[in-house]
DNA sequence: CATATGCATAGGCATCACCTATGGATCAGA
DNA sequence: TCTGATCCATAGGTGATGCCTATGCATATG
C-alpha cells in the first residue's frame, strides 16, 4: 500500500542521493528510511535506487516517479492548507440556519459583517421558516440556527434564548390603536396573518392561539398570506389588521404601511428568538461566529430575553 | 499525520453518507473506518461529519476538503500507473551502456528495435568508450552494458561473454594482405591506431600489446587518431596500415576505404564483447530487454564466443 | 593498508490498524 | 407507544508496522 510517508522518504533520498542524508533531514534513523524505500519499491514492483556500495543512485524508474511523487505531496499539502484556511475563516462555507423573517432583523447586515471580516468565506443563510430550520437541525444538515420558538421544549435540542420579541397589534385605524388589544378584541378583529403554509407550526401563531385559548376564545383569521410584507401591505390599505413581532412592525410599517401603527397586546405575549443546536454538540468556530454576530444584531433591535 | 488511507475512507464515507456503507465498500469493519475518519479529523483539526443518530452528515469543511482529497488520490494513482507503465515498457527511459564502436555493430538498429516494440520509451545509449562505461557501471550510474573486455577479470563485476571479435590487419597494399600477419611483421608495419585518448586501456590495444610482447617485440604506432573512421580512411589512402575488429573492417572498409582489404593475424587474436553488470545485481526488465536485443544483433554479425 | 562512510540486517519496543463484541441513539412500523 | 432494525461509538485483544540501537559488509579515501 502506497503511503505519503514513503513518498516523503523517497524524495529526500532522491535529492540527497543518500539514505543517511535523507534520514538526517527527516529526523529519522537511517534504517527507517531504508525500510520505507524498500517497502515503496516492493509496492511499486520496481527498484528505485541502485545500492552501490557507498551511496545510492536513482534508477530511470525513480526519475520517472519523482515528479509524480512531488505532485502527490503537493496535492496533500494543498488539501491540508484548504482545511487550515477554513479553520481561520480564510475560506470555506459558513452555513447557518435562520428563520424567514430574520432578514428583517438585519440578516443582510449579518452577512455583510461576515464577508467584511472574512473576505474569503461563502455564507449560506438557509431555512425559509423556523420549522424547516428545525427539521434541518434534526437531520444534521445544519449545525446551528437562530429561530423563533414558541415553547422552549424541543426534543434533543439545546435551546439558548437570545431575545424576547413582543407580539403587537398593527392596524391602519387609529381608533384601534388607542388602547392595548385584549384577547376578546383580537378574536373579533378582521385579521390577515402571514406564513399560511406554516400556520399550524408558526411560533407566533402558537403563542396567539394559546393566548386566545386561555380566554376561552377561538381564533379566526380572515386572510392568509405567505409573506409578512404582503400582510403588512394589506394592513396599510386598511383591509385588515394583524399581529406581528414588534421588531417586524418597527422595520416594515414605515416602509410598507406609513399610515398604520402598532399597539401592545394585553396581556403582553412574546415570541422567543433562540439559538438552537443539537444537544451535546461541540460547535464549530464558524457556528460560534455566526451566533455571536447574529446575537449582537438582534439584541441591537430588540431587548435580550 | 495525513495518510492516503484516511482519504480513501473519507471519500467513501462522504459518498455513502454512512460509515457502515463505506466500510462495506472498502472491505473493512465499521469501527475501522470510524477510527480512520476520527484520526483524519484530529489531524486536520476540523470535524468532517456530524454524527446524527443514524448516519453521518458532511460538514462544510468536508465539502471543501473533498475535491482536494480526490486530487491527492488521483495523483497517487497517476504515480503508480506511471511506474506500472515503466514495468511494461509503455513509457520510461531505458539507459544502456555501450562502447563507442557499438554503432558499427548495429547500434542504431538496436535503438530502432526498441522504439518499434515499445513506442513510448526513451532510449539512452551511453558511453563513448568501454573504459567510460565500466566507470559508470562501477559508480552505479549504469545498470548494465555491453562492452569490449580485454581480459575477463573485472573487479566486482559479472561479465558474460557474448561474442569473440577477431582482430584483423587492414591495408590498402595487396602485397601485405597475401598472408596472415605475424607479430614480427606487425612490429615492422607503419600503423595508425584509433582511440588515442584511451590508448592505455583500450581492449584491442591490450590484446595487441600482449601478442607482441609474447613475441619479444615492442609495439610502435606511427599515427594516433581518435575515431575509427579516421583511421580507416588513412588506411584507405595508403598512408598506414591498422589493426581493427573484423566486424569493424567488414562494416567500414567498403565505405571508407574501397581499395583496402583485410587479412587475419597469426596467431589469431580476439577482442571479447561481453555483457557486464555489478556482481549479484538483479537486472531490471529494461536491462534484460536491451541485453537480449543487443546480443541478437551482435551475434548476427560476428560469431558467438 | 587503515580509517571513514554508507547501506543492510537483526532484534526489540511502542504504536497503529484491524478485528469482534457490545452499548446507546434513532428511525420505521406494528 | 413500544419493538426491532439500523448505525455509530467504545472497549479490548491481536497482528502488523514504524522506529530505534547495534552491528556487519562493502566501498571510498588518505
Amino acid at each position: 500500500m502506497l503511503s505519503l510517508h514513503q513518498l516523503t522518504c523517497f524524495l529526500a533520498a532522491y535529492e540527497h542521493r543518500s539514505l543517511t542524508r535523507a534520514a538526517e533531514e527527516l529526523g529519522y534513523a537511517q534504517p527507517s528510511v531504508s525500510e520505507q524505500i524498500r517497502n515503496l519499491e516492493k509496492s511499486l514492483g520496481v527498484p528505485l535506487f541502485r545500492r552501490v556500495g557507498r551511496g545510492v543512485v536513482p534508477t530511470t524508474a525513480a526519475d520517472t516517479f519523482r515528479p509524480h511523487a512531488e505532485k502527490v505531496l503537493a496535492a496533500a499539502d494543498d488539501a491540508q492548507r484548504a482545511v487550515t484556511s477554513i479553520k481561520s475563516f480564510e475560506t470555506g462555507t459558513i452555513r447557518f440556519g435562520m428563520f424567514g423573517v430574520a432578514r428583517l432583523y438585519g440578516g443582510a447586515g449579518l452577512v455583510a459583517d461576515v464577508l467584511e471580516r472574512y473576505p474569503g468565506v461563502r455564507v449560506e443563510l438557509v431555512g425559509r421558516h423556523s420549522r424547516d430550520v428545525q427539521e434541518d437541525l434534526r437531520r444534521g444538515r445544519l449545525e446551528a440556527a437562530m429561530i423563533a420558538v414558541a415553547g422552549l421544549a424541543s426534543e434533543g435540542m439545546a435551546v439558548t434564548p437570545i431575545a424576547r420579541d413582543e407580539l403587537v397589534y398593527i392596524s391602519a385605524d387609529p381608533e384601534r390603536l388607542k388602547a392595548p388589544v385584549t384577547a376578546k378584541r383580537l378574536a373579533d378583529a378582521t385579521l390577515v396573518m402571514p406564513e399560511s403554509t406554516y400556520r399550524d407550526v408558526d411560533s407566533a401563531r402558537i403563542v396567539l392561539r394559546r393566548m386566545l385559548h386561555e380566554a376561552g376564545l377561538n381564533p379566526k383569521t380572515r386572510i392568509e398570506v405567505e409573506d409578512v410584507e404582503t400582510a403588512v401591505e394589506l394592513v396599510g390599505r386598511g383591509l385588515a389588521d394583524s399581529v406581528t413581532q414588534k421588531g417586524v412592525a418597527v422595520q416594515l410599517l414605515p416602509r410598507l404601511a406609513p399610515k398604520a401603527g402598532w399597539v401592545p397586546l394585553r396581556p403582553r405575549v412574546y415570541d422567543t428568538l433562540a439559538i438552537v443546536h443539537r444537544a451535546g454538540a461541540t460547535l464549530s468556530p464558524a457556528a460560534r461566529l455566526m451566533i455571536e454576530l447574529a446575537t449582537q444584531r438582534i439584541q441591537a433591535i430588540i431587548p435580550p430575553a
